[in-house]
DNA sequence: GTGAAAGCGCTAACAG
DNA sequence: CTGTTAGCGCTTTCAC
């Protein structure tokens, strides 16, 4: 009847809490006891525990643990990787402000895949974390959670309309719309605008769907609105939306500034996007600043030293993902308290990217 | 004699597998054999099994599980955020390439401060982790890790001298020794080095130090070797350590190249300094690639796109993390098999950062 | 102040 | 083909 099980979850010999007690000459109970703080325990047995425990090696096994106490003080982050300065910052972000808190983060990437990141979320549900942050990628459709979801989550950067659960997200809309401001009050009346497309299991979406992200219909809606707000024209053909690669996102903003009716302001909504647009420039020997003005979403290190320095929208991104965290925790640790959605709002940083239309 | 104890690790009343045995009227055992798909089931209570799971929305908890099979599927990372381009590239990797075989991906950040790398390791082994990807911050002192390690360890990017362990790295003393060649070629006899440093629970440490980075080691003696190489003298005054940040960064930078008899090529040992050093020459008003040139470790997005275009030491960060990964998955699942360290070699891409010093 | 024992949810050896 | 049962390592109630 004996059971060949390996001793302790992946580490062969590890000294258990009942090598601790039988080397300290006490029970189990004890031992917990001693280790654990709690309860109480002679003054003289807890220093025999200790001591046993520091001659062996020994450290708690977590994961059994784990399975007593009902949780991991693990949290789960599934990132969609829209942009690498967004991800680096707020992964970054969550996973110091977690370390402080006390959890870890496992980080599961979804390369803006819809269905990958039904399967993340399932995973990580399976490995029991204590909470959820997740950056999606689509706004609604979100089956693989109920309704509320077994675990506290927060939507982290893009809005989830079919979950109830917390967000912590900027405010694109307006964001978007003080951009087509600044262009108008230099004089541009053609602008441009440069998006990405998400994918749900490879398959492309309109930004019409009710599956497109929140933050990428933000700052569409917002352009429009912008438009129409200074009376100017919304062309479908200055939408223009483009793969995530650096070479096709080139291709597709070539596309856009070679027409003839090109726009003269260009608004691209992230910082790899803006760069591409960049680039593009630089291909068609457009002189940024006179040629064609451009506006990118989210502050970089590189934006203020390129030339000309670019005029951005700059997001709290760290504070974002900081934030997104503290609310989850305060969820997973206060039981029924709901903490509010936060939208902070993003703000323009005037550079030299933006000037009047040549000739105009 | 009842315990309080509270139904499975973080999700009350999350079904168990007896609930689904229950529901298809089978044993606890038979339920286990249908759904794991081992032992044999006969194929109707198989059926009756799977859609009593289904019904129920049974996942299994992967906790338990751990528990009893001895294994997570679960990896740690413990990264020193050196660069934000290292960072983002070799997280991604790791995290994509791990989910493609099958594991998860603990990631922890330690700032480059060793004190928090030793927590983070004995965390990670405490949640029994299958193996660990550690990019260190010392060349030595890994006394949080027994030789050999309890769990197969892979260090990337930087070597440790005191640990049994497989590293997978890039050849940094020869790309440094290429940077200087290149300098000389051009004419230039004075090339500096912007390094930054490491420290030890918030002590900066001499590069001389055993427990300096070997990457950072590996650059300054690539830098020595080639100017004596070339028959030219080692400077200390020109070898410059700074902060992290991109102030302090920009200011050692301001430092190093306002002195009378400043260097006339730089060569920076990451990105972020790269970018610091060419911010400093704005301020200075030194033009890159005449008053100064310029070569950065890392390829990056915008190293093309900046003006001048920068000369890089472009490593293969995607592929180092993918290879390291790999190789750790070798060593968890093909127990005694030791993977040979690797050292993948680096490449200059030459753009327009540098050329012929100003009247030299 | 200390020990005995139960049980978290799962798997697998063994018996039938 | 299926059920019984032990046990992974830990915490905690209950009894002494």
């Amino acid at each position: 009847m004996t059971d060949q099980v390996p001793r302790s979850s992946g580490q062969a010999g590890a000294p258990r809490i009942t090598d601790v007690a039988a080397l300290a000459g006490v029970s189990r109970a004890t031992a917990a006891r001693a280790l654990g703080g709690y309860g109480s325990v002679s003054f003289d047995t807890s220093r025999r525990v200790q001591e046993a425990a520091v001659q062996l090696g020994y450290r708690s096994n977590e994961i059994a643990r784990a399975m007593r106490l009902g949780h991991t003080s693990t949290i789960g982050l599934v990132i969609a990787d829209i942009s690498g300065s967004f991800f680096y910052q707020a992964t970054l972000a969550i996973i110091r402000t977690a370390a402080r808190l006390g959890f870890q983060t496992l980080v599961l990437n979804t390369d803006e895949d819809f269905g990958a990141e039904r399967r993340a979320v399932r995973e990580l549900l399976d490995k029991r974390v204590d909470g959820l942050i997740i950056v999606t990628s689509a706004r609604t459709g979100h089956d693989y959670l109920t309704n509320p979801p077994p675990v506290p989550v927060v939507f982290l950067d893009r809005r989830a309309d079919d979950v109830d659960a917390c967000v912590v997200s900027t405010d694109d809309e307006s964001a978007a719309r003080e951009c087509v401001s600044l262009f108008t009050r230099h004089g541009h009346s053609r602008v441009g605008l440069l998006c990405n497309s998400s994918t749900v299991d490879g398959k492309r979406l309109p930004y019409t769907s009710p599956l497109a992200i929140s933050t990428m219909v933000g700052r569409v809606t917002g352009w429009m609105s912008g438009m129409k707000q200074a009376g100017l024209p919304v062309r479908s053909d200055w939408l223009v939306f483009a793969e995530d690669d650096h070479e096709s996102a080139k291709a597709s903003a070539i596309r856009l500034l070679s027409q003839r009716d090109r726009p003269s302001a260009l608004l691209a909504i992230n910082s790899e996007l803006a760069l591409a647009a960049i680039d593009a420039c630089h291909t068609l020997k457009l002189e940024i600043g006179s040629d064609i003005s451009l506006i990118g979403f989210d502050d970089t290190a590189w934006a203020p030293l390129i030339s000309p320095a670019l005029t951005v929208v700059s997001r709290p991104v760290y504070r974002l993902g900081a934030l997104a965290l503290e609310n989850l925790v305060l969820q997973i640790s206060g039981s029924q308290f709901r903490p509010e959605s936060v939208v902070l709002s993003a703000s323009l940083i005037e550079r030299a990217s933006v000037d009047a239309p040549r000739g105009g």
